[in-house]
DNA sequence: CTTAAAATTGACATAAGTGTACATTTATCC
DNA sequence: GGATAAATGTACACTTATGTCAATTTTAAG
């Protein structure tokens, strides 16, 4: 009855080339967003872009401010969660590496290898990784390690995730679940309490 | 009084633009790898990279040859050291991650990111992934763990180290060494003998 | 000093990308 | 159903890259 896109009818608009510029990015990196495939696989004339962005450049910048707005924010929220134990804080974190909504790791790989290029993006995503490491050490803090151990089981909570993107890997949740118990243990030194694992399986385990 | 260059008087060879390959890689990424690029850096003709290479996909094929024969070989290596107690084999495998004879991070990451358009690329990659991370779980069972968390404590241990390097942090051997201790003991789960610490600083804190 | 191989070069043909100018089509609003 | 703005498309000029070919220069060897 209604209109059934937000767009009226035109077939372009800003967000339908971002999203093909993400896809794209993520597929093959930054040097695959290029105007003239994009508008093949649009089925667009190339030209037609510059209605929406003034140049490349442009829709790079909206690249990085889409990123900029999703993935730090909800890891530090995760670590201030409540907790009563560190375990469980733990756990607490290990959400954002099992929610695609909490944090979108195809993407963060993607900056990163962008940012070999871009000086400026690097000093972002530095700056994040800062953010994010204070974060995990302030959590590791309030349940009483001293600032050094604090530090090291940080980097170590966050370092492995940063590598696990950056292996590709492509297992699915079943797999990545049954090493967590371990992975709570190595992180905080400790191993969760059952109670705590079965909270957060019941979480996690959805349908996929 | 004998020729003092390899070569002859000539300026260019094959390994003359393999290396301003390698560090275009390094520097720009793959998509940086271009022979116009590096005949200008090398102030030679562009034309004259063919009389050494068919085209430009030989090049790239000798840059992942040359990764394949430093990375993985020494790791496992190491991981292989004798060593009395399961903290001083894991200060050996670190050694991985100090010297730059032994482990080239920055090439590792370079190959990392060209893998996201290479499937061939990823496929070895994550062969030399397997590789690495068994040996370092074989090393864990060596000392007595249990299988699974002998895999936990070895995908901590490689992943902390593939998440440092792609976070391209630039510091100074003496920061890195103060976290060494603090690793050991979340690696691990036991803190180092002093005596192992000395032996270990010993052969890492040349001159730089 | 000649010669022949090794290396270098410039000219050419081709491909893929960028961005601008201008004309054209398509929806929407009155 | 025109007018109008939004969106699309075509033609053009430009840039940067690849790879081939036919000279030409440089070096080493006799």
């Amino acid at each position: 009855m209604e209109e059934q896109s937000q767009n009226g009818g035109w077939r372009g608009s800003p967000d339908v080339w971002l999203n093909a510029a993400y896809d794209a990015l993520l597929e093959t990196g930054v040097d695959g967003v290029k105007i003239q495939p994009l508008a093949k696989r649009l089925n667009l004339s190339r030209t037609s872009f510059y209605w929406f962005f003034k140049d490349r450049k442009e829709l790079l910048d909206a690249l990085i401010t889409q990123w900029r707005a999703k993935n730090t924010g909800n890891l530090i929220k995760q670590t201030e969660a409540f907790a009563e134990t560190v375990t469980e804080a733990m756990l607490n974190v290990i959400d954002c590496w099992l929610k695609p909504e909490l944090f979108d790791a195809k993407f963060e790989f993607a900056i990163r290898g962008w940012s070999v290029r871009s000086p400026a993006l690097l000093r972002e995503i530095q700056s994040a990784d800062e953010q994010r490491l204070d974060a995990l050490k302030q959590m590791f803090m309030r349940f009483g390690q001293n600032e050094r151990l604090a530090d090291t089981r940080a980097r170590t909570t966050y370092l492995v995730q940063i590598g696990y993107i950056s292996m590709q890997t492509d297992e699915d949740l079943a797999v990545r679940l049954q090493r967590i118990p371990e992975y709570v243990e190595v992180f905080t030194g400790q191993p969760p309490a059952q109670r705590e694992l079965d909270r957060f399986l019941a979480r996690n385990q959805h349908p996929a």
